[in-house]
Order: C-alpha cells, then structure tokens, then sequence
RNA sequence: UCCCUAGUAGCUCAGUUGGUUAGAGCGGCGGACUGUUAAUCCGUAGGUCGUAGGUUCGAGUCCUACCUGGGGAGCCA
C-alpha cells in the first residue's frame, strides 16, 4: 500500500467529510494558543484562505511544538472536523506532526505583520509566501491560461517567434546584444570596428524587442496566430510601468482592417477580464480590501474605484473610439489646456499625446476606456498604413484608466511601394528587411494586429500599481536580483 | 536620463533652531491565560543613524559627492 497522498488546502476548505483522516502539507503562516491548545494557520499556496490546525498540547512534544514557527513547513496526519471556532467552518485536528523544515524566527524576514511592497521587492524570493503575492501569482497564471484559452477558441496560432534576432529594424526600442565574444579582446576589422563576423551567428544579434514581425509572416499562411512571448527593451525607463523583461501578447490578424482590429482587442480584454471575474474571486477580493486599506489615508476623490467594481465596469461599458484629430480638439477646447494646467499645452495637429493628456481623455473627460486611432505618420512606426490623407496612419492605442496604454496596434501597410518608401522616408534599411519585404511581394493582403502588454494587463487586473508587484522577478534598470 | 523626495532597531516610523546616555509601535524571545483568528496581558533583548568626505568646541540633525528606494516626466507595452 502506498503512502496516503496530501491533500490540498482548496480541497480540505470545501469538504464535508468530517471524520475523515488526511495529510496536509505547507508553511506556517500563524501559530498561537495556550498550554492546553495550540492554532497553526497552514498555508500551502492553492488559495488564498489558510486551514487551520488544532493541537492539543499534552499529545504533542514540547520541543517538536517549539519548532513549528512562522515560515516552517510542516507535514500533518490527522482528521477533518467541524470548527468549534467562529473564522472557519473546518479544521484539522493533528494526530502527527513532522515539521519538514525549520525556520529560525530570529532571522526569517517574514513575520506576521505588515510589510512594505518596498521591502517586499528586495525579498522577491520569499514574497509568494505572502497572501498579496500568492494573490498575484494565482491570477497571472489564470490571465495566461485565459488569453490561450480565448485565441484557441477563435482559431488562432500561437507562435513562438526568435527570442534572438539579428534584426534592429523593429524601431521599438534600444537593444540587448547578445554576444560571445570575449569581452576583454573583442575582434576588430581592418577598419577597427567591432567583427561581428567572428561572434556566434557570425552577425551582430539581440534580444528581441518584439515578435510582430515574424508574426506577420506566419499569418501570410495560417491567418490568424498570436504570440505570447517575454519582450526585452534596454531602455533606461524607470517608472512603476515599464520592466526591461517583460510578457507580450501579439495577436496578428489576415484580411482585418482596423475597425476588426479594435473589436478583437475590445473583445479581448474584456474576455480577459470577465475570466478574472468568474475564476479569481477570492484573489481579487482580498486584493480589493488590501487596495482599500492601503488607500483609506487618501482623500474620498484620490481613492480608486473599488477593484471589482471597477473590473465590472469596464465589462459593462463600451470603449470610446475617436481619432487623434477629434482628440486634439477636446484636449485642445478643454479646461485644463484653457487654464495653463497641462505641462505640455496642446497648440493643434502634430504633437504627440502626453500620458497627462491620454489620463484626462480616460480618467475625466470619457471616464472609460479610449481608442485613439488615426495618430500622424510622424510618430508611428514605418508598417502603419497610410491613410488616404497621406497625414495619418491606421494606429491604434487602447488607453485604460491608472495604467495608460495597455495596447498599441495597427492596420499593416499592404502596398509594397508605399511600405518601401515609408522605409525610405525612416531611413530603414531595405536590405536587411527583405524577407519581411517578401510578404508584400508574394500575396500580400490586407491585415493588421496588435501588442498587449501582459504586465500592464495584471496592473489593471490586479489594482497594483508597481509592475514589479505583478511579475515575480522583475527586471528593470541596475535590478537583475533573483 | 531629468525633476522631487527619502534612507535611524528585523519591519514601519518619531527624533525640536546642531547640545549630555537615540525613542515608539509591530515583529522576536521569556512568562501568564482551556478555542485562538495578524489573539490578549506582563516582561525583555535589539541601533557604526545609507557610504565617503567636509563645516563645527560638538553632527542622526548643516554642506558636497556617490549609492539605494519611492513619486513624477520622457521612451513605450
């Protein structure tokens, strides 16, 4: 007969077989009692909710008792009851206890009081043994199974594009050289440059800033297919929004135009959201009363709105589409530009749209989320399709409340001659881009796509407002710790 | 990268116009309590005041540089 397998908290929590014997297993979050009876709140991470454990003291070892301390794991063979308490409706009562692991209270960080997320980042190690952490990690996973789930439903690919690329003509962003040359004696040419030509793909490489491109070759052929892969920029950003690692979704679409472009990502985020709702419950929960607490010391009017409300909202709303143009006129005829408030006024067509600017559209003029489309050629990337204007591109932004923009997509410029003399115009070099240049040679049809930043996504989700809160080991600017 | 701001006990913070021996709460440890819910009550230990210079009779406190955290901006997802 083989050992009796653990059971897991989620399970035991919502059983009714009182009598039964288990075995639990997990960390000790709490203990606390007296000489007759001890409580252990054990927590094993497959929810957010601890099961408690009753010990009745003289059946026990007082020195295995003294080990069982905050952050110890532990083993525990006993039986299912019925609380006799007034928190829980089940509980253990040990028959064994095997402490698996001790953990010295004296120096363990983790103890059972509140903690800073300040503090809780330099830990990053120890953080998913917190309910916040544990938390995050739940609904991230169900936010990646989620956007599987959706695009599999639709038909689409998932692809995984090169993580490694010899292409910068992406103009997302600054790189990350991938390399191995020795760094003490790098080879030189003739001429004294650097001689890529003796590095390890014998070309000069990086980590890719985004997988559209090759996204667009796939979808020549397969029509629908997304990406879902970590993105690297080595810009030195440092704002609770960006990461230099980070997870991006890039669905790319054949024969949609814009406007089916921005019924997918509406559909898609609120598919996203709606999953959240139905599977996270407990999670968003106590992450709404922590978000509650922690803002209680604000003013009524700088409060968030309630997490779950707020999902819901969003759910219930449809999203402002307008163009930057008609943007331009409502920032431009609003009060905070008529009073001088805006640090950057608008004057008219032609600047870009600072983040002061999208916050007013979303957060007070629209009060929800916003689509702006229709942005000038001048600050889009050289794939955007032009307009018949010849001024504006087929761009799009989704802007969300708090976070800014959540997606940038757009109509992909079909026209072999006009792509190559946007090129031009951006001095991208052709040569480099030919095999991407193919796919308007050979069959070339309209289609368009866009990139969802996952991080910025659980932000929203979450009610967190650091993105290093919200992926587990985040990768920023002099932070590669973990 | 720029602007603002902070760094004092394991954590969160207080520390007066520069002045004798740097404080509190939480957490830890010891004790009390027959069912507790981040338990409660009593007691107790714990600090090279971010680093390096400087001003001063005297610096946690003032000045300079640097490091690190946080907020905002730019770049963007």
């Amino acid at each position: 007969m083989g050992q009796m397998r653990r059971t897991k908290i989620v399970d035991l929590l919502q059983s009714k077989e009182f009598g039964k014997q288990i075995i639990v297993k997990g960390w000790v979050r709490t203990k606390r009692g007296n000489k007759q009876v001890n409580f252990i709140a054990l927590n094993d991470g497959s929810c957010i909710h601890n099961i408690q454990i009753v010990v009745d003291v003289p059946d026990f070892d007082e020195n295995l008792l003294k080990r069982i301390t905050t952050g110890a794991s532990v083993s525990i063979n006993g039986e299912l009851i019925e609380s006799q308490g007034s928190g829980q409706s089940v509980e253990i009562k040990a028959k064994t206890i095997e402490v698996l692991g001790e953990c010295d209270p004296e120096k363990y960080p983790l103890q059972p009081k509140k903690h800073s997320l300040e503090f809780l980042r330099e830990i990053a190690h120890l953080r998913f043994r917190t309910n916040t952490f544990s938390s995050i990690t739940r609904i991230r996973h169900a936010m990646i199974f989620a956007v599987h789930k959706f695009f599999t439903e639709k038909g689409f690919y998932n692809i995984h594009t090169p993580i490694i690329t010899a292409s910068d003509a992406e103009g997302a962003g600054e790189m990350f050289q991938v390399t191995t040359l020795n760094m003490d004696s790098v080879p030189r040419t003739e001429e004294g440059k650097i001689d890529f030509s003796e590095d390890f793909f014998g070309r000069s490489t990086n980590l890719t800033v985004s997988g559209q491109l090759e996204g667009e070759l796939a979808a020549m052929a397969m029509a629908e297919i997304y990406t879902f892969g970590p993105t690297f920029r080595a810009e030195n950003s440092n704002t609770s929004r960006h990461l230099s690692e980070f997870w991006m979704i890039e669905p790319e679409m054949a024969f949609y135009d814009l406007d089916d472009n921005m019924d997918l990502a509406e559909e898609f985020l609120k598919f996203l959201i709606q999953y959240a709702l139905d599977n996270c419950m407990d999670d968003l929960l106590f992450l709404s009363k922590r978000l509650q607490e922690e803002e209680k010391n604000k003013k009524a009017d700088e409060r968030s709105m309630e997490l779950i409300e707020k999902l819901r909202f969003v759910m219930e709303n449809d999203f402002v589409r307008l163009t930057y143009s008609e943007a331009i006129d409502i920032l431009k005829n609003s009060k905070p530009n008529k009073k001088g408030k805006f640090n950057y006024p608008i004057t008219g067509f032609g600047s870009d749209l600072q983040s002061e600017h999208e916050r007013y559209l979303v957060e007070k003029h629209f009060k929800k989320p916003v689509i702006l489309t229709d942005y000038p050629k001048e600050i889009k990337a050289f794939y955007m399709k032009l307009n018949e204007d010849g001024n504006t591109v087929r761009a799009m932004d989704v802007l969300f409340p708090q976070i800014g923009e959540i997606i940038g997509g757009s109509q992909r410029e079909e026209s072999y001659e006009k792509l190559t003399g946007r090129m031009q115009e951006m001095d991208i070099p052709e040569k480099d881009m030919w095999w991407y240049l193919d796919t308007r040679r050979y069959g070339s049809v309209p289609h368009s796509g866009f990139g969802l930043g996952f991080e910025r996504l659980m932000l929203f989700v979450t009610g967190m407002s650091n993105i290093r809160d919200v992926i587990p080991f985040p990768r920023a600017p002099k932070t590669a710790e973990f």
